[in-house]
DNA sequence: TAACAAATTTTACGCGTGATAAATTTTAAT
DNA sequence: ATTAAAATTTATCACGCGTAAAATTTGTTA
């Protein structure tokens, strides 16, 4: 590394030996000029330290290399954890991940796409709050940039959606809740924020129909995004007043059963499987805490791998042939049963 | 909101009547210019919905109004929490806070500051790794750009440090914990990543000793961030091996502390402060899932709020007499003693 | 009302890069 | 060696805004 100051794009075409235009070529995409040309750019760069003004670059592209991904609140793991794959994806595939966090808020989440537009993202990746989003701006946002739904899905909004099919997953664990021991009640908050909650209770009530059950549904009162907090106490209510008409309990997310599992911890129930055990509770998403309750939570897991790197080739494909403005693509993946201690 | 669609500053300042150099110093300070100019500008945008381009407008500034936040890991709550606060403290102030995770890779938080020094920002607030943070990068660039440093320190890096203070936070859990039984252990990663188990590990030392009791440490194998696994696998090993001297255990942190509460109770030990308990768990750091582990976990409570706010104060009030070069300021919060089950 | 300082406008230029067209060189194939 | 295709060079403009200096207006004070 030399001390010499590289000031601008021009003085490092000049000692690389190459005209500015090319330079220019090299850095938008460095397969786009010839071998030795760009074996000549690159000894440069070793031994120059030049990097290109981020400000000056985007100012008169039409389109940058950057990648929005807006997560309706990085404080749930489940989102940092699928944030994170986004992220690292879009780093391998040489753009810029601009990693947004909503904070529970769905105004922020608007906020968050305005300041994205001012970026000139070439995509962004979004999980939506679901109902709670403004769905006019996300639809208007979804005109001019384009947009991968994940997580939540928002009918008709965006090129494509790629989440978890909550009707299989939900009957996978039915149905072997069923088979090893009573038919389980579904737990869930009254005003879920997002819309696979409703798809799972949807979901529970078609499977445990299919096997012949009666659903048995009960709601927890509580606004917000402190579910284990709600879990505990209303799940708790609950529980002390016998109100749940089996010993098995499935929680429409990790979440809530945490608390759950909690609140049972306290009133002194045995939570298993096992014939000594007075209760058994299950999840689902497969929570990154959910292998550390007492017991292990019994739960759905999520492809989180697959979901992210579909998300981000959804949006990758639709970047390279954008004349094709093919129909939206909805892509499902399965849940995987993850059978532990608690269920 | 009229359709005419303006392009850009000089068409905005047009239709506003004002001369563009006066807009131009508005949308960098509202209040250099005068009120009733401010209102016909604040007239203008109110019809006309126009936005300054970002990248023409950080072209030729010096610095912007971008603050940059790097945290070692946003899958871990704790970062995630205070990575929030320091957010909307941000946005409070007027700046653009840009949120970076290193993902646990020391090598992308030296990734983390490049990107960031291209963006030109106005200061940075960096949560380092440590003693695995590339020292010398991260001094380097404290000598370009404002930097506070936020819980875990780096001595003579940055132009201030915020956190807890260990030596405190640590004597007050011994101190209970002594007085309410026996004295705890120690439980600690063998090579802890961050400078923070180091002072913990001292801290309790010197803790012990002062109460006239023999320190017992035991350090779990393992690599990484998956400190919940290491705790229970390590920590679960020491269990059956009934390695532990007392029947009470200090966690350097929380996470530990979730691993070995879960370890415990699949080993059948009761854990908690009654009579009839075998065993005695506290942590440290309140994490958010900390009171929803069974039994909920005695532990200490960072003050997450105090430190986002005082990390982001001090960088302000460096923005604004950047002349008066003050001497570093190392500011410690006390930690709170948050007594549930566990012991 | 005159004098004056502060605020604003005018004017003019610069920033570092993207983009394009025409001219030139290099490469690869015949 | 010839030739067409591909890559590069040269030259020039555009982008949207920051910024400085000079000229002008505004509001305030004596």
């Amino acid at each position: 590394m030399v001390q010499s100051k590289i000031r601008n794009m021009e003085e490092f075409a000049a000692v690389s030996g190459i005209s500015r235009p090319t330079v220019s070529k090299y850095f938008n995409d460095p397969d786009s000029v010839r071998a030795s040309t760009r074996e000549k750019i690159e000894a440069a760069l070793k031994k120059h330290d030049y990097h290109p003004n981020v400000f000056a670059m985007n100012q008169n592209r039409r389109t940058t290399k950057n990648i929005g991904v807006v997560v309706p609140n990085l404080a749930d793991p489940f989102f940092s954890e699928i944030g994170r794959r986004v992220e690292l994806a879009c780093i391998d595939a040489g753009f810029s991940p601009i990693l947004l966090s909503s904070h529970g808020d769905p105004e922020l989440e608007r906020s968050n796409l305005n300041s994205l537009r001012s970026l000139k993202p070439a995509g962004v990746l979004l999980a939506p709050f679901g109902r709670m989003s403004d769905e006019a701006s996300v639809k208007a946002f979804s005109e001019d940039i384009p947009l991968v739904l994940f997580d939540a899905n928002m009918p008709d909004i965006g090129q494509a959606f790629v989440g978890t099919d909550n009707f299989q997953s939900v009957n996978l664990i039915v149905e072997y809740l069923c088979r090893s021991g009573e038919p389980p009640c579904f737990f869930e908050m009254k005003n879920p924020m997002n819309p696979n909650a409703n798809k799972r209770r949807q979901a529970y009530v078609e499977s445990m129909e299919r096997h012949g059950h009666e659903p048995k549904i009960h709601q927890a009162e509580g606004e917000g995004w402190n579910f284990e907090e709600i879990g505990s106490t209303e799940g708790g209510r609950l529980l002390s007043s016998k109100a749940f008409e089996t010993n098995t309990i499935l929680c429409s997310n990790d979440r809530l059963a945490i608390g759950l599992l909690a609140s049972a911890y306290g009133q002194g129930y045995r939570v298993g499987h096992s014939a000594e055990c007075h209760l058994r509770i299950a999840g689902h998403d497969d929570h990154p805490f959910a292998q550390f309750t007492c017991p292990p939570l019994t739960t759905i897991a999520q492809n989180y791998e697959a979901i992210a790197n579909r998300a981000v080739g959804e949006l990758f494909a639709m970047l390279e042939n954008k004349a094709s403005a093919t129909d939206r693509v909805e892509t499902l993946f399965e849940g995987r049963l993850i059978m532990r201690g608690s269920a």
